[in-house]
RNA sequence: AGCCUCGUGGUGUAAUGGUAGCACUAAGGAUUCUGGUUCCUUCUGUCGGGGUUCGAGUCCCUGCGAGGCUGCCA
């Protein structure tokens, strides 16, 4: 799936004169999730861009948590993220890293700012810090803290390393210009005071870097070449090139910043996605309903898939929004190719073949894969009383129907041609059996005569099955965009109370044996995965996605 | 409001001063034992106004519009 052209964006037109001026020839990029929750589809799209970007130019991609709050940071996640980075096909190799392996070496350099007379620790209080910041508009004043000597500085720093304050109570800060007009650049927070236990470093550290503090540091140490993140971080590049400038860092990296990608339909905000499994909109953090790199993954899409997409939507730098249609267009076209083939029927009702002889069993073979006769074949079983799906039939079909309705020929796939002959009420009006006759001289799919069936639908025999519960879903919000809530609503109020619905169908005995995470075709319905819940005696599909339906889309009109 | 970034078909993205292209979507057609797939065709675009230039999507000015920034989050 590696795009034969890879059209220029402009982090390759950068990459392209970085190399061209000889700063630098490896590239290295890296992917740092801070470990606070699971990674979803716009972190799938960081990791690709990076990723792709390391592997194109023959250079190395790392994987450094970004671990520098312990107040919001769990182990849990950490393990998640690597499966998850693992599963996308972005390789780190051995090149796994924290940021709180940098702790030790980015509290000497924060002992070398102040050495330097650039940094210097603030006993303003949170509030008095804001105060003292100013506004956009107007410039901020100087900290009454911010000219102690540096033995000073130095001594508290000390200090508040080894847990002589409580939290909040100092800070250490970079001494830069605090009339800038870039904020970040207002003498912006180094270091801060946490005592919590940390999930690496345990209560070793009692002081924290800022993030602004850590990232270039750390890409420096790992040497990466090209430091990717998203948009919002263009305004801490002046303070990340403010850093490195000032310190005597191994290496000199460079940030790049592009948009992040959005998807309608879909919240990639990890706050909103916690809160949909905290309170239990969802049933976790890889409900195949969540946008999640754990819930694609359950719902059947391939890392392939989502890569692609990834790599379709491309790179830019001003927000955007990308249509769910591209993504349906990407799994689909995976697994087209990839799917093994079998028929199930999802909304059964029972057709009763008058001239086929009771108790018996015919089996015709359907190959797995229409297009690919190496996934060979498998061996379907037709009775007399067979499973079709009930939209298949038309009490009263129009012209272009080419289904079943009364006196109407259409073949069953594989196997051979049936007519109506009839059909069963309830008293409610509801078709409960359909009556037909078969052609023998039609077994294969084809007459001597030659003539002509247009209309090819599946089934499934009605004694010879496998019971199934299909899980079929639908977007889990209504509105494109999932934010877009009245006054005094939110994004829950958007919330599609029909996302899931469940199934009970019937699938051909071929299906017995699935395993969680094999995905099929269901012919002529979509494809779907075996999901975990499945037990030896219940299998249970996930829809991945429907196939294109232009019938659908024809009646609609 | 100040600073920064960005405006190309419906959507997403190319064109690096020289024929505005590709993909998705939509519409139409061919093929087909999946109304699927595949193949072909068609529609629609450079935010407005000036300027530089033989030539501007691209460079300059200006207007308009969108997004980001006032955590001891990342």
């Amino acid at each position: 799936m590696t795009p034969d052209e890879t059209p220029s964006n402009f982090i390759r037109d950068i990459i392209d004169e970085s190399r061209a001026s000889g700063s630098s020839e490896k590239i290295v990029t890296r992917f740092p999730p801070e470990p606070n929750g699971y990674l979803h589809i716009g972190h799938a799209f960081a990791i690709q861009v990076s990723y792709s970007i390391a592997k194109d130019y023959g250079g190395e991609f790392n994987l450094r948590f970004d671990d520098t709050n312990p107040a919001r940071e769990e182990t849990e996640y950490v393990e998640a993220i690597k499966e998850d980075v693992r599963w996308l096909g972005a390789n780190y190799e051995n090149r796994l890293y924290f940021t709180s392996d940098y702790f030790g070496q980015l509290y000497d350099w924060a002992v070398h700012l102040i050495q330097n007379g650039l940094a210097y620790v603030d006993d303003l209080s949170p509030e008095e810090m804001r105060e003292y910041r100013g506004t956009l508009t107007e410039p901020g004043k100087n900290s009454p803290f911010r000219d102690r000597p540096a033995e000073e500085s130095l001594a508290l720093l000390e200090q508040m390393k080894d847990g002589a304050f409580k939290d909040g109570e100092r800070v250490l800060r970079a001494k830069i210009d605090m009339a800038h007009p870039n904020i970040n650049m207002r003498d912006p927070v180094l270091y801060r005071i946490i005592h919590t236990e940390h999930h690496r470093t345990g209560a070793n550290w009692k002081i924290y870097p800022s993030y602004d503090f850590a990232h270039g540091q750390s890409d420096a140490i790992e040497g990466i070449t090209h430091s990717l993140c998203s948009l919002e971080f263009e305004f801490h590049r002046p303070l990340y090139d403010w850093l490195l400038d000032n310190l005597p860092v191994p290496s000199r990296p460079r940030q790049v910043e592009f948009a992040r990608l959005n998807v309608e339909y879909i919240l990639t905000s990890k706050r909103k996605l916690l809160q949909l499994v905290s309170e239990g909109h969802v049933r976790g953090w890889d409900d195949p309903r969540m946008p999640t790199v754990s819930g694609f993954r359950r719902r059947g899409y391939t890392p392939e898939s989502l890569n692609e997409f990834c790599y379709r939507a491309g790179v830019a730098k001003r927000e955007r929004v990308n249509e769910y249609a591209l993504l349906e267009y990407c799994i689909r076209k995976d697994l087209e190719e990839k799917a093994v083939r079998r028929m199930a029927v999802l909304d059964p009702v029972k057709v009763v073949i008058e001239n086929f002889p009771e108790d018996e069993t015919e089996f015709y073979d359907g190959p797995n894969h229409p297009a690919n006769p190496d996934m060979g074949t498998r061996r379907v079983p037709l009775t007399k009383e067979i499973f079709i799906e009930r939209d298949d039939f038309m009490e009263d079909p129009p012209r272009k129907f080419f289904r079943l309705g009364p006196g109407r020929e259409a073949r069953l796939r594989y196997a051979c041609y049936i007519t109506c002959t009839g059909f069963t009420k309830n008293e409610a009006g509801d078709i409960v059996e359909i009556q037909a006759t078969f052609d023998p001289e039609s077994r294969g799919g084809s007459t001597p005569d030659g003539r002509k069936v247009k209309g090819t639908i599946h089934w499934v025999s009605a004694t010879e099955n496998v019971p199934l519960e299909v899980r079929a879903y639908e977007q889990l919000f209504l509105k494109p965009n999932p934010d877009d809530a009245g006054e005094g609503q939110t994004f829950l109020d958007n919330l599609n109370s029909e996302s899931e619905k469940v199934i009970r169908a019937y699938g051909e005995l071929e299906l017995a044996g699935a395993e969680p995470g094999d995905r099929f075709q269901f012919e002529r319905k979509g494809y779907y995965t075996v999901d975990p819940d499945s037990t030896t005696e219940a299998l249970v599909f996930n829809q991945t996605v429907t196939l294109r339906d232009s019938w659908a889309k024809k009646q609609k009109k």
